[in-house]
DNA sequence: GATTACATATGACAGTTGTCATGCCGGGAA
DNA sequence: TTCCCGGCATGACAACTGTCATATGTAATC
């Protein structure tokens, strides 16, 4: 099968393509260090698969994954991830993603997972499975903006001038977030919105 | 060569000891995926190299490579990180680290500066070399713990009885360091501190 | 057509935060 | 020993933050 990796750390993009190609039935094509490099790759190249990283730069990988299901290209996806958020879990679901691993399994499952997924089946990893029935995003548009703004440290009157709100109006949407978060204070409400994948 | 890989995230750890194995000069006698883990094994397997991530469960790579300065143990240390921040580099540094380099240069580099740390030499990734002359850490330790539970969203109040300060002190604390940083409010100094490695 | 959800706004209030002046104590450097 | 630094504290003040009641408009849904 013919595989692209697309994951922005160069070590392990060099060590995972290295050790793909040594497997007989597996032929590494491309590799990226971002998402619209890996989406140009899967035009030009037409991979059978793509093992993808999400936290990368210009698209991520569940950016490059719902564009390739737009396309209807047959391009198939392996999300690779350090984070288990539930919200990029469930996205990734609705991209159509095959296979969803985690960067703490051992090696022997990526392989593993290609050869399922290229076979037609699914590859999650275990820790992940439960997490369909997990809590579904509470946020809105303009709250998950807001709360963004505020995590990096701007107050309310930025966030206003930015996003071309009343002051009031941030402070409004930000208190209903820091309430359906459950947080104390908007620096909480970012943590636990950050934690689910919440804002990405 | 002998030499033990310490990194948490199994996929990597895997894949950099597999090809590291494939190298004639070099033999992977043991994986760690925390700091006891690795400390544990340096002092048990006698190798001689480390390479070594920082940021790891339980004791980070930083204090691994002090604990082995300090017993005077002949082991060897490279780190490998995903950041440059700068408060890890001069940390590295003092405690006698000899290759520091980031995991976002290809692979290839990683064997090169094993085998030039084991002929005695040292190897820094090109984009650390300058940072010993970039700014130390300008917080004191209250500053830091101070400013570590900010970040964790809690109050002043909280802050105050966890360390058993008065609220006032506290926000005199805080105040001082988001000066210091040049920041806006406690999010923006958090944020500042801990891209610099000032909080680790 | 009524209900519901969202985006938007205002004004008021209490509580938190950031700043500053000022003070005390102990340890180390000049 | 005197002076400064760090740790610790207080009180006061302005600014910012979080909450609430209340209001309008626009979609979608029932």
């Amino acid at each position: 099968m013919r595989v692209i990796v697309a994951e922005d750390q160069g070590m392990l993009r060099g060590a995972l393509s290295a050790l793909l190609d040594l497997e007989d039935d597996i032929e590494v094509v491309g590799q990226a260090a971002d998402g619209e490099q890996a989406l140009r790759m899967i035009e030009t190249l037409d991979p059978d698969l793509c093992v993808m990283d999400i936290e990368m730069p210009k698209l991520t990988g569940l950016d490059v994954a719902e564009r390739i299901k737009e396309a209807k290209h047959g391009c198939k996806v392996v999300i690779l991830t350090t984070f288990s958020r539930s919200g990029y879990f469930q996205r990734a679901m609705r991209a159509g993603v095959k296979g969803f691993l985690l960067k703490d399994s051992p090696i022997d499952e990526l392989g593993a997972a290609l050869r399922s997924v290229h076979g037609g089946g699914r590859a999650v990893s275990p820790e992940l499975a439960m997490q369909l029935w997990e809590a579904e995003n509470p946020l809105t548009e303009r709250e998950r903006e807001v709360l963004k703004l505020a995590g990096a440290g701007l107050g309310a009157g930025e966030i206003a001038s930015r996003l071309f709100l009343s002051h009031g109006t941030v402070r409004n949407y930000l208190s209903e977030a820091i309430q359906k978060l459950d947080a104390k204070n908007r620096i909480e409400a970012t943590l636990i919105a950050e934690r689910n994948g919440w804002l990405g």
